[in-house]
DNA sequence: GCCTGTATCTTAACGCTGTACAGATAAGCT
DNA sequence: AGCTTATCTGTACAGCGTTAAGATACAGGC
């Protein structure tokens, strides 16, 4: 009768066989908490009921499981992005819009992976495949700005092109950051209120970037 | 021949007398060495050469000593933006985009400080009138984007003049943290370069921001 | 000059952290 | 069955921030 549950309820067991996936959700339970600092290895090793040396066998190091938290953020970002760069059809303008509004409200709905995933030196890029895969989000994003200046996908980026998805990408992040730290509900006295921002003013300011057009 | 050196050379005193500034000093070395996470209050006070516990006189913990730091960089930095408006005289464009450029400019000046100004939660807001010289560089800004947007002083944002100021704001901050992280230098290949991008794309993309007008 | 109070620093200690090591336990394979 | 491997425990160590009690230097009143 002890061995009853085996593959059912494998809680008890010595084993518990699912202590990486446990891990990774009291982290990042903790980082919504407690924010990123206020997160520790032995907490989340408390959390998930095993001693404070157990999550050696599944991660090297606390940065290992921060880098593998920020991985799965990583992925789930780029999908959210490629739906909305779908989302936006032919138009390369509406492709950017879309993009951009998915970046800021992923950083809204997911802000423990997201402090994570942008604050540099926190998790390790030689993890797993994390550079690549956080590379692939800002290859979606080059693909709408490259629509945009009408180059395509073997040309080399122009100087103008590069500044112009620098300044797509910084106005997106540069909101989502204020979005983040609750600056822009700041703005609700002012009559907006954050949705209302977001889904006014960051389009209508992506659609007045300049962008650069080939010289013909 | 022992208290010889009195005001002079205070540093083998028992009382060395400078040690706050050198805390300070000693912090930004060490944030600029091995980033913000790298800092230990250990650390700074072994630097200073003395015991772990004397930095409590000098300020109420770790994050104390971080909050000063913090304090410090608020106040050459609202100092930088101030000069950077008038230097722009009385086009408002203008003003916006020098102070785009010397908040930039700023940041890649003061790497370790600018880390920790714009790093939520790592500094009191409590600390001194940390609160007031930080809400300072916002003002600055909105001073100009009031004149962009013919608003008077007394005068409340209107929502449209609100997500003008954050959508600048996000611009110039999104271009700050990209320049800290290097990824403008990746544009060098692509022929611009950092400089280039900040002189040429930075005041460009400001200057096409749609400024919401007053409806008359 | 001295005596006293205050500011400053040291030493020692507590509880926390990450991580390494050796050993125990369970599961799988032959 | 026995052997191998994966997984977890227990213990230990160094480093961290912070506190408390005591030592030291300076400043002001006599």
């Amino acid at each position: 009768m002890k061995p009853a549950a085996k593959k059912t309820a494998r809680r008890k067991a010595y084993h518990h066989g699912d202590l990486a996936d446990q891990l990774v959700a009291a982290a990042e339970a903790i980082i919504l908490e407690r924010g990123v600092d206020g997160f520790t290895l032995r907490e989340a090793a408390r959390r998930a009921g095993v001693s404070p040396a157990a999550p050696a066998h599944h991660f090297k190091d606390a940065r290992g499981l921060l880098s593998e938290v920020a991985l799965r953020g990583y992925r789930d970002f780029g999908d959210a992005l490629e739906a909305a760069d779908r989302r936006g059809g032919r138009d390369p303008q509406q492709r950017l819009t879309e993009q951009g509004l998915a970046y800021v409200q992923f950083a809204l709905k997911n802000p423990a992976r997201f402090q994570l995933m942008f604050l540099h030196g926190r998790c390790d890029m030689g993890y797993k495949d994390l550079a690549t895969v956080s590379h692939r989000s800002f290859l979606i994003l080059e693909g709408a700005v490259r629509a945009a200046c009408k180059l395509g996908a073997g040309d080399a980026l122009t100087p103008e092109a590069y500044g112009f998805l620098m300044a797509t990408w910084s106005i997106v992040h540069g909101f989502a950051h204020l979005a983040l730290g609750g600056e822009l509900e700041h703005a609700a006295g002012a009559g907006g209120g954050q949705s209302a921002i977001l889904n006014t003013f960051l389009p209508l300011t992506l659609k007045h970037l300049p962008v650069p057009r080939r010289e013909r």
